[in-house]
DNA sequence: CGCGGTTTTGACCGGCTTCAAAGGGAGTGG
DNA sequence: CCACTCCCTTTGAAGCCGGTCAAAACCGCG
C-alpha cells in the first residue's frame, strides 16, 4: 500500500550572504496573539455561521471539494493534508484555536481537513466575509500567521535531520515557548509534560518522515534520559531546554 | 561551513481515507490569474507607492527587519529564504508578477527577500493598505494563493523524491503546465525549453537538496534523453508530458 | 593561456526507509 | 480474571538514496 523511498535533507553553503541574521529564535511559528477584532467578533455574533461540534478524526472536507465556506478553529486541533496518487501523504498545516482554514482562491478545496481531536469549528459562508472590508482585515492576519508557519515548516522538511525535526514538533506544544515566542533559557528547572493528540502515522506524515523512525527517534531520546513517556502520547521533558537545543535552531 | 545531513521522505499508508481523491493534478500551485481589481489598481495609481528597479541578486530585506512595507512583484522573480544558524539555508518561497510578499503579523520579517533576476518591485507603506477594506480583499486573494503555493511545496519537500522535486521544478516553468493548472497530456509534439533564472544552489536549496544532487538528477535526466542542457541555465524538454510524470503527480 | 568561479563527476558513507517480526494496551467475550 | 483479537507502536536487520568530501571539467574573462 505504499511506496517511494526518498530524500536526504543538505547541509548548505550561505556563500555570499552578507550579514548574520538576529537571534535565533525556535522556528516554529513566530505567533503573537492576535488583538480581539471587535468586526470580526460582531460579525460572527450576528451572522449564520454555525458552530458544529466535532470528535476526532472527523473530516471536515476533502481535497478537490467545492469551497464555499471557510472555518474558524474555536477549540481542539484540525489537520489539512494532501494526498499524491500512490498513496504518499503530506500534512501540510495543523491549526489550532483562531484559527482559519479553508479559504480558497481557485474555489476547491487544496487539501483535505480531518479533525485530530474533538473539536469545535465555526462554519462560514465564504460570501458572507467577502463583501465586508473590515472583516477582510481579520482574515488578512490569520492568513499572514498561517504563512510564517508555513515558512518554519518549510525549514523544517527542507533542512532538518529526523532528530531536529521531532525535537521542533515537541516544542510546538510547549506553552511560552517554540511557537508562541521563546521567552529564552527558563529560570530554575523547567519540566513539562506536553499531550500529543496526534498518532506515530499523523506525526510521521507531518515531519515528512516514517512511522519507524518517528518512534526511533523517540526511544532513542528517552534512552539519553531527555524524554519520558508515559501512555504513550503523554510525554515529559525532563528539561524543556534541552530538548529545545535538539531543534537546530540554537 | 555546514553540515547536517538529512533524512528521508516517506512512503505512507492512507489506511482509513474514506474515499479517492479527484484528479490528480500537478503539485504546483493550483494558480488562476487574478482578475483584475480595481480598487487595487486604482490605490497604486494615487498611493505613494514607488517602484524599484534591481538587479539580480540583490536584497529587499533580512529575516528580523522591521517589516514597515509590503512589497508586489511587478516583474521578474524575487527568492524567500531563512537561515539557520550552522548556515544551512531553506529557500521557502519564489514569488513573482502579481504576487505580494514580506508581509508580516509580528512586525518583522519572517524570512530574506533576494531577487533572482532583475525586478522590478512596487513597495507599498504598510499602513497604507491596513486602512482600506477594499485593498484588503486583493491582498487577501494573494494570500491564499501563497497559501496554496506554500501547500504544494511543502508535499514536494515532504514526500518527494530528488528526480521528483527536480522535475517538478521544471514543471514550475512550463506555461499553461504545473503550475497555471494542467491541461493535459498535449497534442502533437510538446517540447518546450525553460530557461533556469537560479543557479544550481538557489534549487538546491529550494529543493532541501544539495547542489551535487541537483546536478546529477539533471545529468542522469539528460543522459536518457529526457533533456538537454544548453548554457547551463537553459533546459530543453523534449517531452513536457514525460517530465510531468516524473513528477509524482501522476 | 591562466585564473576564479560554478558545475559535474566519482567514491564513499551514513541516515532514513523498507521489510519483517515482536511488543504493548484496550476492548470483547467466555 | 484471563484469553484472544485488533491495532498501534517498537525494535531489528538490511539496503538504498542522497549527503559528504574531493577532484576534475567547464566557462567566461582578463
Amino acid at each position: 500500500m505504499y511506496l517511494d523511498p526518498k530524500m536526504t535533507a543538505a547541509a548548505v553553503e550561505v556563500a555570499d550572504t552578507p550579514r548574520q541574521l538576529g537571534t535565533g529564535r525556535y522556528a516554529g511559528t513566530r505567533r503573537r496573539p492576535l488583538p480581539p477584532d471587535t468586526a470580526w467578533t460582531e460579525f460572527l455574533a450576528s451572522s449564520r455561521a454555525r458552530l458544529e461540534t466535532l470528535g476526532a478524526h472527523e473530516i471536515l472536507f476533502h481535497e478537490d471539494d467545492a469551497a464555499n465556506h471557510i472555518y474558524e478553529v474555536v477549540s481542539g486541533q484540525v489537520m489539512l493534508y494532501r494526498l499524491i496518487n500512490d498513496g504518499r501523504r503530506q500534512v501540510v498545516d495543523i491549526v489550532s484555536a483562531g484559527d482559519l482554514f479553508g479559504l480558497s482562491m481557485t474555489g476547491l478545496h487544496d487539501c483535505s481537513a480531518e479533525t485530530l481531536t474533538a473539536a469545535e469549528v465555526r462554519v462560514l459562508d465564504r460570501r458572507d466575509i467577502e463583501g465586508s472590508g473590515a472583516l477582510q482585515t481579520h482574515v488578512n492576519r490569520c492568513l499572514m500567521t498561517r504563512i510564517e508557519s508555513l515558512h518554519s515548516h518549510t525549514v523544517l522538511l527542507g533542512r532538518k535531520s529526523a532528530q531536529e525535526r521531532v525535537a521542533s514538533f515537541l516544542m510546538r506544544f510547549v506553552p511560552k515557548r517554540g511557537v508562541v515566542g521563546c521567552v529564552g533559557p527558563a529560570v530554575g528547572h523547567d519540566d513539562q509534560t506536553v499531550v500529543l493528540r496526534m498518532t506515530r502515522q499523523e506525526i510521521a506524515d507531518y515531519l515528512g518522515l516514517t512511522i519507524e523512525t518517528v518512534s526511533r527517534v523517540l526511544s532513542d531520546m528517552k534512552r539519553r534520559g531527555i524524554i519520558s513517556i508515559e501512555r504513550n502520547d503523554h510525554i515529559h521533558m525532563a528539561s524543556v531546554c534541552r530538548v529545545c537545543k535538539l531543534t537546530g535552531m540554537h
